[in-house]
RNA sequence: CGGGGCGUGGCUCAGUUUGGCUAGAGCGCUUGCUUUGGGAGCAAGAGGCCACAGGUUCAAGUCCUGUCGCCCCGACCA
């Protein structure tokens, strides 16, 4: 992509709306903008970001066995009344009246749906287990959104649903799902406390939360600095590690993902059953299983950033590499820079090329308030000495070669 | 919803206390010249229902009343 047909619109100076630092680097950055408190556009770049992460979720949802759909957003509130939470969570629902008087919400959230839609096609034990999910938009009348994407009233959620016939296999799913988001958080650069945590209005005996601890976080928990291992604690003030008895911090944290070993909550209510071997019928034992997706794009960038920008983990960065030729009316440079950038593209990667006629000095300091993690500089020393400079966003380490070696360096990079 | 703060060109802000001439600055934008490896310099321009509505006054960005919007603290959640 040429920067010059982009819609990239950097800001110098932190914007006055904006405390927490994600909030302003998504703002300064070009990310997002916002529309009303609580919802926002993602623009060009928060796309691509939004898109990588997603790309992440999808292959490791498909790498467990569960398989994609995609739920309405549209939702009778009759169905809500089914389960009962219509009232549980009344506040929360945007809800109104079509023309033919029908009362609908915009979904918070997909138990009742995906229960309804799974009734009507379970009907054996042979057909389970089922591992469905989706990646989607929810609507919830948050009594305060804020800090940009972290809570917002519209947000994009990837919600999973397993569907078992016994205890042990919703143990199965739900230990598959644990490892999923483990691998998920980590290929997107993320930190991660998990805790035990409450059910809520979820339903439910046994659920975790995926915690990014971060400045920002709403929320706190306890953790053991020593063993590392996930030991936190939510709404405790006190107490020491049960394994190495050291005592426990607190962080502030963004709560990313939350899976839960539901039960027969919903399948009971609305009477989701199948067909045991022995003929019977009993109802299907579900596990519901959430991450914040347009919330990770806050925390990964609460979680990796310097004074100069954002410092996008490799495989979520916008571009897997931008070029910032110096002097764009220098001819030697620029066909250089076309050249690099073609070259790299019939290779498969994500390029943005700089054309923009800029100083020197605001293309760096736009690259790095991006924070692309790779860049790739040409100036005048490039064409004199046949080289490119290669920098690498975390860390700003910098290396001139020539570029049959830097087209390897990128290589080892995005590969390694 | 309760408590606090804010609303003036695309962005950051001054001006409001104590009402007074055509509403200012910096950045950004346009044009020209000079510059050209870490947010350039000079010159000339464009861009504002001062959040909105009503009121007080000879006169309102400034005072009064109401409304709307945004941010921060609390309950809620991915």
């Amino acid at each position: 992509m040429l920067w010059s047909k982009d819609l990239i619109p950097t800001l110098r100076q932190v914007p006055q709306d904006a405390e927490s630092i994600s909030h302003q680097l998504m703002l300064r950055s070009g990310l997002v903008r916002m529309l009303m408190a609580g919802v926002y556009s993602y623009l060009p770049l928060g796309l691509r970001v939004l898109n990588n992460i997603q790309g992440i979720i999808r292959r490791e949802m498909n790498a467990c066995g569960a398989s994609e759909l995609l739920l309405p957003a549209l939702q009778p509130l009759e169905l809500w009344a089914r389960s009962g939470r219509d009232k549980d969570i009344a506040d929360v629902m945007i809800r109104f009246t079509d023309r033919r008087g029908r009362d609908i919400c915009l979904g918070p959230t997909h138990e009742e749906v995906i229960t309804e839609l799974v009734k009507n096609h379970i009907v054996s034990y042979k057909q389970l287990p089922l591992v469905l999910y989706q990646i989607q938009t929810k609507f919830r009348d948050e009594i305060r959104p804020r800090f940009g994407l972290i809570r917002a009233c519209e947000f994009i959620m990837k919600d999973a649903y397993s569907f078992d016939t016994d205890e042990s296999g919703l143990d199965n799913n739900y230990k598959a799902m644990f490892a999923a988001y483990k691998r998920i958080f980590d290929r997107c650069g993320l930190n991660i406390l998990t805790t035990e945590a409450d059910s809520g209005v979820m339903g439910g005996k046994v659920s975790h939360e995926f915690m990014a601890p971060a400045e920002e976080g709403e929320d706190q928990v306890l953790y053991c600095p020593e063993c590392k291992a996930a030991r936190a604690l939510k709404g405790a003030d006190k107490g020491e590690c049960a394994d190495c008895k050291t005592g426990l911090k607190k962080v502030n944290t963004i709560e990313l993902g939350h899976i839960f070993k539901l039960g027969t909550k919903y399948s009971s209510a609305l009477g989701a059953n199948y067909i045991d071997d022995k003929g019977e019928q009993k109802p299907v034992i579900m596990g519901c299983y959430g991450i914040g997706v347009s919330r990770m794009v806050s925390a990964i960038i609460a979680q990796n950033n310097d004074k100069d920008g954002i410092i996008w983990p490799k495989e979520v960065s916008p571009y897997h590499l931008v070029i910032l030729p110096l002097d764009t009316t220098d001819g030697n440079i620029m066909s250089r820079a076309t050249e690099l950038y073609k070259e790299l593209r019939a290779g498969g990667l994500e390029v943005l090329l700089d054309d923009r006629d800029e100083r020197a000095g605001v293309k760096f300091k736009d690259a790095d308030l991006l924070g692309i993690s790779l860049q790739v500089v040409i100036g005048r020393e490039s064409v004199k000495n046949d080289t490119l400079e290669l920098k690498v966003r975390r860390g700003q380490n910098k290396i001139v070669k020539p570029k049959t070696e830097i087209l390897e360096e990128i290589r080892k990079f995005i590969n390694g």
